[in-house]
Formats: structure tokens, C-alpha cells, sequence
DNA sequence: TATTGTTATACTCTATAACTATA
DNA sequence: TATAGTTATAGAGTATAACAATA
């Protein structure tokens, strides 16, 4: 079988480096992501956050951030940004932490949000069967928990 | 057989996302990449600039930008601390673009960059078989190239 | 009129440090 | 002494707009 040459495109001295396609695939998909809830009034980190207390009600803001990858210090405004807008509730588990919950509203807008990050990884992975989607989805899990 | 339950661990409603995973493990990839160049004072976008201009000598910003998805604007102080290091230099070649090329120390330090580089992959990526790895960057290069 | 390169600038993300109050 | 949450702030990366010089 005869190989197709690509005579008018430069040498790509990156094309075996799986780290620079991760990078460049995330950057296409994360912007995707960020267009997909922007409707919402949501960016990827809201969603996170609010699809991680929906599964998880009474969880502190500090367990939220640590599963997420999300620093303290930058969880707070994160947080007072959803409370702010009526999202999550929270109550004292003891004097320095909070339960975090969804509210109705945040509960609605989770579904919301579900359906539209849904139909988002459906449209940027169409290409791949949803076995190489499972086999990836393990594959990058597993590299990524194995330096966490 | 049995499953493992993961009784103490919180669960994951990001755990089915391909995406989720991608950016997770995107981050922790670039960050080890970035420590692996900071020995030689260089940053990933700087190595992949050199990478790009020692594989298609004479080679204009502007194209090495279009290749590697990074602005004109950002590439003007990029190229220039190249420059001003001694790393690359260059002609013009009409009155408004320049064409590109290693100087000696560049290319010496692209050299030590690659190996760099390559000892970085092997380590993040060293759970994953020589097969599974090509597979991978086919799959993941032909994700974002469509919507390049 | 379109392109190359540059500058200025703004915005987002992420990181550190310091503080409080609680345990 | 360690932890939860907050604030302030700094840095990196990325984005837009405007400009000069040239094609």
C-alpha cells in the first residue's frame, strides 16, 4: 500500500509526542466545553463543582476542591459565586466547615447542564466507537491518577 | 468476579467524561514537561518553537505559529527571547517576513531539549505499551486536527 | 486590500502567602 | 498544631485591537 505524502505541509517534529497531542486535543475540547455551558451562565469549573456536590450532597467546599484538582484559594470565589446566584446551599457540619447542597434551582440547572456536557462529548468524540471511548477513558485515567 | 468497591472514596460523576480525563491528565503532563525543561530555561512553548524551526529551516514566524496553534501576537516576545539569547536567528526574506534558523547554540540546546523531552515521555507514559502509545497519538491528533 | 510583525492591554487560570476561626 | 475557609495578589497563558511596513 502506497503512503499518502503531505509534499505542501511542513515537517511536524512534534507529531510523535503523545503529551503535545493530549495538550493540543484538550485545548479544542475544553473551549468546545466552554461555548456548550455558556448559555448556562456556567464555565467547566461550575459544572464540575455542581455535578460533584450533586453526586455527592454534604460534601465541604475543601473535599470538592481536593477531587477536583482545585486549590482552597481558589475555590472560595468559585463557591460564593454559585451561592450568590442561589445555585447550592451550605450549613455548618462544625464551626469551620460547610455541607454543601444543591438547591431546586441548582438542581434543575444541573440537569441542564448534564444534558449539554452530554451532547458536547458526543459531538467533539463522534469519530471514536464507544469501545476506543471506554479504553481511552481508562487508559488516561489511569495515568493521570498515578501521579496524583 | 467481584468488583472492588471504592466504599471510603467520594464517587466521581466526572468519571465517564473523556474530556474530564483528558484535561486532568493533560495538566499533569504539562506540568512534569515543564520541569523537565527548566534545567535548560526553557518553557514547552519554547522547545516546541525550536523543534519546528530546526525540522523546516527558514521557516517564518507567522507559519510556525499556524503549525504549533499559537497567535502572531504571542509569538513576537516568544521568538524574541529566543533571539535575544542567541538561540535562533534570522534574514529577511521579503521585506516583512523572516525566515528562521537555528544558530549553533540553538542547535546544541535543541539537542539536550529533545533528549529532555523524550526521557519526559518515556516516564509519564512509561504504563503504556509502545502499541498502545501509537495508538493513542493517532487517535488523539486526528481529534483535533477536525476541528483545526 | 491582505499579510507580517509588533506593541499594548485585558482576561482567565493558577499559585503563594497571610490571615481568622475552629478542631 | 493542623484544618477550613477567606482574601489579596502575583504570574503565566491566551485573547483582542491597533499600528507600521510591505506585498
Amino acid at each position: 500500500m502506497k503512503t499518502v505524502e503531505k509534499s505542501d505541509a511542513a515537517p511536524d517534529p512534534l507529531a510523535h509526542l503523545l503529551g503535545y497531542h493530549l495538550r493540543r486535543l484538550s485545548v479544542v475540547v475544553m473551549a468546545d466545553l466552554t461555548e456548550a455551558l455558556c448559555p448556562l451562565g456556567l464555565k467547566p469549573a461550575d459544572a464540575s463543582v455542581l455535578f460533584m456536590i450533586e453526586a455527592n450532597p454534604g460534601i465541604t467546599q475543601s473535599d470538592v476542591g481536593k477531587a477536583l484538582g482545585i486549590l482552597r484559594a481558589n475555590m472560595a470565589p468559585l463557591i460564593a459565586g454559585l451561592l450568590g446566584r442561589g445555585f447550592i446551599e451550605r450549613e455548618p457540619v462544625d464551626g469551620r466547615s460547610h455541607a454543601l447542597r444543591l438547591s431546586a434551582a441548582g438542581a434543575a440547572l444541573c440537569l441542564r447542564a448534564k444534558s449539554a456536557v452530554g451532547r458536547h462529548e458526543d459531538r467533539v468524540f463522534s469519530s471514536l466507537s464507544k469501545g476506543a471511548r471506554a479504553r481511552m477513558i481508562s487508559q488516561l485515567r489511569a495515568l493521570w491518577m498515578e501521579r496524583q
